[in-house]
DNA sequence: TAGATTGTTAATCGATTAACAATC
DNA sequence: TAGATTGTTAATCGATTAACAATC
């Protein structure tokens, strides 16, 4: 994983000792620890917004749910897919967002439309209450110091390949 | 996007003065400049391994091309969907990769396949003379130096979001 | 006791920030 | 000339690495 010895030490023990010295770490042990830290003990309830091919790959991604992250709903603004089920979830309007999500105790928003609309959904699930936005639309989006966002930038990501192939010779 | 100016201006100094003293930076030549250092203005022929809801999603989004990104050709193990057209482009058996690759000068992968298989088709890819892959598999891809490997890790960008929650109170 | 491994402190390195010079 | 802005050097900060103590 190019990370050092060391390095793996110091990052641990940023949260206290999980080995015992001369001996060893517990792996089963240290693992669940880990997974404490992350917060994965928790569960959290999710809405996927944009029922596209990348948010349809995502709600078919069965691990997040074993992690305890749960897609309650789903929702997209074309009205020809309303009521098409993805995993047994059907396909929702997004005008019913606000009532869903107070019924079901939503803290977590999958945001997968285009940017045009991103910013504006972005506002919206704020003031519905939303806590976190997993935000795959091509913007920054500006929400308020408590909420907080996690970007996957795919196009970024490709960029940054294209950077690394153009300079190999250099690098290397 | 909370970098400083200070930050900025030494980012640039790396690749050299794009702006002039006093006067500032001419917007539309630096956008252009930026892209020439991240390679941009290097086409790319890529093939796109795994047709799944993600894989197509990918195919699906026009940007790349933009960027100069091609997707040539799509490969996929399920035989139901050989010949099926993605974008206009046939999904063909994964026993065609390499002589695809070496009639169609391909560069580039996208790996878009359950982790199980990606090891060793990223082995194999290295070997028909792939020179970068985009990898979504959640695997670490053990690929020789001179090979560009970049990493899409949904689940760990799920997890870093799941700390962020967890620590709120703690950060703010 | 010798070897191995984690915990923790100190040294080193690199990145960010601050300050100021150069220039319009 | 005054104000604004980039380029560049120096100071500061934080992360990585190295070294060693503690412990099995």
């Amino acid at each position: 994983m190019k990370v050092t010895a060391s390095q793996i030490r110091q990052d641990l023990n940023n949260f206290g000792g999980f080995g015992q010295q001369g001996y060893g770490y517990n792996v089963k042990f240290l693992y669940d620890e880990i997974g404490n830290i992350l917060g994965l003990d928790k569960k959290h309830n999710l809405i996927l917004i944009g029922a596209g091919n990348l948010g349809q790959a995502l709600a078919n991604y069965v691990n997040f749910e074993k992690r305890g992250f749960l897609i309650k709903g789903i929702f997209d603004k074309n009205k020809d897919i309303h009521g098409k089920l993805i995993r047994n979830i059907p396909v929702r309007p997004m005008d019913e967002i606000e009532s869903f999500m107070k019924e079901n105790d939503i803290d977590i928003a999958i945001l997968t439309i285009p940017k045009s609309g991103a910013v504006d959904m972005a506002k919206k699930l704020v003031s519905y209450g939303i806590k976190g936005i997993w935000n795959f639309a091509h913007v920054d989006l500006n929400v308020p110091d408590n909420i907080e966002v996690e970007n996957v930038h795919l196009s970024e990501s490709l960029m940054k390949l294209s950077y690394n192939l153009a300079n190999i010779q250099d690098n290397r």
